[in-house]
DNA sequence: ATTCGTTATATATAATCTTATATAACGATC
DNA sequence: GATCGTTATATAAGATTATATATAACGAAT
């Protein structure tokens, strides 16, 4: 038996160019845990070099930054979310589970594979 | 003042890799409207290998095939939608309508963008 | 048998995206 | 001022995905 599942993804267009979505919520999570960019990059399997990109267009593409990074200092540095980032993080998430709720209950689609 | 969107993408996977989801869903409905995967291919600016790949795997990877087609005779052939792919076409498209009704009225995420 | 436009298939090229690598800048602590 | 690990940035290399191009197969109609 072959198993079929439906699949979403749900994100945010800032004049036609994605903005957020999964990845970057993903890595805002970590790096709210771990409190440096380069850490959580490192915990999803990313590239420092994407994840910094990540980090740079929802600071600057939006109307408030999301993330707050330090450089320098005893321990290098890091970075962490600022209170636009947190709410950002939770209302997309909120809204994946919505749309997650949608696509648990629907039969009808996989019937047909 | 810059133009903000909530978008979303909904498919289905079968064993773990992609099956179906709005590109195969649009090429579906102009192979129904046009009678020919090349004709559809064109309309929506697809190379006519990446239509053909599509319908490949939708004829081959699920339960039963989505589409017929036929080559050779007086006009080179077509191709049309079986009953199966009609009614997956139409599940599709009602279950992406509903995540389009949630992400519609979402204004949470915007407002902090 | 010739013509026709499409399906079917292989190969090569182009474009895009991702990672890899390297290096400079930073600033608190010692 | 030497050390440390991170941020910040540029460039090269690799992987992936798409299109472009070409050609054979097909079968009804003439």
């Amino acid at each position: 038996m072959k198993r079929k599942e439906i699949r979403f993804r749900c994100w945010v267009d800032v004049d036609g160019e994605r903005f957020f979505g999964p990845g970057p919520a993903q890595l805002l999570r970590l790096i709210e845990e771990t409190g440096s960019i380069s850490r959580a990059a490192q915990a999803m399997g990313m590239s420092y070099r994407k994840a910094w990109d990540i980090v740079d267009n929802v600071n600057t593409r939006g109307s408030k930054p999301f993330v707050i990074a330090q450089k320098g200092g005893q321990r290098g540095g890091g970075a962490q979310l600022t209170e636009t980032g947190k709410k950002a993080l939770v209302a997309y998430e909120k809204l994946a589970g919505k749309i997650e709720k949608i696509v648990r209950v629907e039969k009808a689609l996989l019937k047909l594979i």
